[in-house]
DNA sequence: GACGGAGTAACTGGTAGAGA
DNA sequence: TCTCTACCAGTTACTCCGTC
């Protein structure tokens, strides 16, 4: 017999939550089934939990009611389900950073994941890698006046100060005996939603400031350039696989350089202008 | 083989969006 | 504003399987 019911703020997907609390149940219900539930829930259809659970359904605001109680799930944990409910199935990356913020204020969530908080604040907001990268830049200065004051558009000193908390509370950057700010070797996981979301902000971000950077900088001090070709399925594949190699070349020079004056940002877009042209059709 | 419970495929009805 | 269409949440009806 498993010891622990599934336990839901543990879970970043509501339909991995409901998975292992059917496998619970039934390990430690005999009676347990999908008709069992959709009995218990109100449901006249006796396979909507599978249904929900294999993503086949997703669940209404009156359904959501209604799995709470059958799961006798209590204020808290019913709150919760809903913002996860809530955050899986929104469509829109406001939807998603709406909700993926909602749930970074539970108090269980703060407590069982101490860092989320902060790998979220990394990605969502885009200086916090702007200062990161500053830091081996030569004449840095760990001065949020001054950082705050080097970076464009410009942010307050506060926001500095937060972000370098953020940097240090994650250990990818902290402070040496002489107190110095320095970089450190760490990695931070984006795998679930939550942090998913907010590296959906930060390229949003970025690519509004690519656009905001064709009347901010000098021509002599930016490159911005755009193509639009016709391509096969296969020619795109190749040439994604081109932009993924250029990026490492790109990483590689950066890293050979002492010098190091400037931060620069450079985004790579390819998407789709028009659905397959050739369907076949005369 | 009758019965009941399980899971699943096909269906229905409501709704939102697009186009005339 | 009306009609058509597509989508999706939720239902119905079917088959399968185990038990007596």
């Amino acid at each position: 017999m498993q010891e622990n019911k599934p336990y839901v703020f543990v879970y970043i997907n509501y339909r991995d939550y409901l998975k292992e609390l059917v496998a619970w149940y039934k390990q430690n219900r005999p009676q347990f089934s999908y008709r069992f539930f959709s009995r218990e829930a109100g449901f006249k259809s006796p396979n909507f939990l599978k249904l929900v659970i294999d993503a086949e359904r997703n669940l209404s605001s009156e359904s959501i009611d209604k799995f709470s109680a059958a799961l006798k799930l209590n204020k808290e944990e019913s709150a919760f389900f809903r913002a996860l409910v809530n955050l899986n199935q929104a469509t829109t990356a406001a939807d998603k950073k709406y909700y993926s913020e909602e749930i970074l204020k539970f108090k269980k969530v703060i407590k069982l994941y101490p860092l989320k908080r902060a790998q979220y604040d990394y990605y969502s907001k885009w200086y916090n890698i702007t200062i990161r990268e500053m830091i081996p830049a030569r004449g840095f200065k760990n001065d949020p006046k001054w950082i705050a004051s080097k970076l464009i558009p410009p942010i307050t000193s506060t926001e500095v100060e937060k972000g370098i908390n953020t940097l240090l509370e994650l250990e990818i950057a902290k402070v040496d005996n002489k107190g110095n700010l320095i970089q450190a070797e760490s990695t931070i996981t984006t795998g679930d939603q939550v942090s998913s979301s907010a590296v959906v902000q930060y390229h949003q971000t970025m690519i509004k400031m690519a656009a905001e950077s064709i009347e901010r900088f000098r021509g002599n001090e930016r490159e911005i350039s755009s193509t639009t070709v016709a391509l096969s399925s296969e020619k795109f594949l190749q040439i994604q696989q081109m932009i993924r190699d250029f990026r490492k070349q790109v990483l590689a020079v950066a890293e050979g350089d002492g010098a190091r004056e400037k931060i620069y940002q450079l985004n790579f877009q390819l998407y789709p202008l028009t659905e397959i042209i050739d369907d076949g059709e005369k």
